[in-house]
DNA sequence: GTGCGAATACTCGGATACCGCGTGTCCGAGTAAGTGAGG
DNA sequence: CCTCACTTACTCGGACACGCGGTATCCGAGTATTCGCAC
């Protein structure tokens, strides 16, 4: 998996901990996580892209969450880098596997690999789906208590 | 995910289907397949690593299950292709995200963005251990009853 | 006919190129703030 | 002092290179078969 999918994480994490209507430029956050800006925004523009953030272009503008954290699962952050593909794709070499003569009533049905491999990526799915932007916080918190002042001063005041 | 995972299991169901003594080379999985054969047999060798697969060196050699059917999970043949290492790869970028000031303990605890992709991820593969060789060939037989002793034919009569 | 030895054909196994996609970068369009002059 | 137009600085957004891991291939090491020959 890409390591866009970390940086979406930690910078939709750290809009919810400010959780204000100020916008946060790409540039702040790059020199945060010391990242490389320009890719950084790349990512960005997905996010946008996929509805989770909404931009703000000119002087002061920025990223800023377009909807509520409890609202946003980890299932759309993934999804919005990575994109909608499963990650297993079956390219029907069964069909291939038994010459000529194979009856057309075998391959009706999906291929018995797919629907295996596709049950265990549901179940990866559906937990990525269980789990919201304030959970991640919750639980950041739960561990790390005064971490959520950290962040927020940390960006307001640099 | 790599093509690999799906060759395997393809050639794995075959040999279960087979379920002789005798070793299946890589030049007949590949004309029954129309893949690659050098590679083929690149990714089989994967599986001996693992101990999925035992080969049989020599003019009338190839590959075996190396384990009963019941015994090889969708979560042994990912591993074998694919690499143990996690999809979803924490760099700790959080460490830089709020200055220098930034006391130790908040860092003692693994991350929470980490530990909620694990919980996913481990989820994926409870769902991958859960289901065996022998449980795809049931479905398959189960989908298209017959497909068993059609591959049987296929592979012995080519 | 039978036993033995060399030639042979076929197999795995690892070392070697190729290529597409994720990674990284650059520049232009657009907007809001700041500035100065004019009324 | 207030208004307004212009300059400016800063932002997002998409178009343009680079490098690495998966993809694909080739050749050598090794073994069971097979053929031929001597006995």
């Amino acid at each position: 998996m890409g390591q866009g999918v970390e940086w979406a994480m930690h910078v939709l994490l750290s809009l919810a901990w400010l959780d204000g209507d100020q916008p946060v430029s790409t540039a702040k956050f790059a020199q945060a996580y010391d990242l490389p800006p320009a890719y950084l925004n790349k990512q960005l523009q997905s996010l946008v892209k996929a509805g989770l953030l909404e931009s703000l272009p000119g002087a002061r503008g920025g990223f800023r969450l377009a909807k509520p954290e409890n609202r946003i699962t980890l299932m759309d952050v993934v999804a919005a880098i990575e994109g909608p593909e499963d990650a297993f794709r079956c390219t029907e070499i069964r069909q291939r596997g038994m010459g000529e003569g194979a009856p057309e009533r075998f391959f009706e049905d999906t291929c018995a690999v797919q629907s295996s491999m596709q049950r265990a990526e549901l179940a990866w799915r559906k937990a990525l789906a269980a789990q919201t932007l304030a959970d991640v916080r919750a639980e950041a918190e739960r561990h790390a208590p005064g971490v959520g002042v950290a962040v927020r001063a940390a960006h307001t005041g640099t």
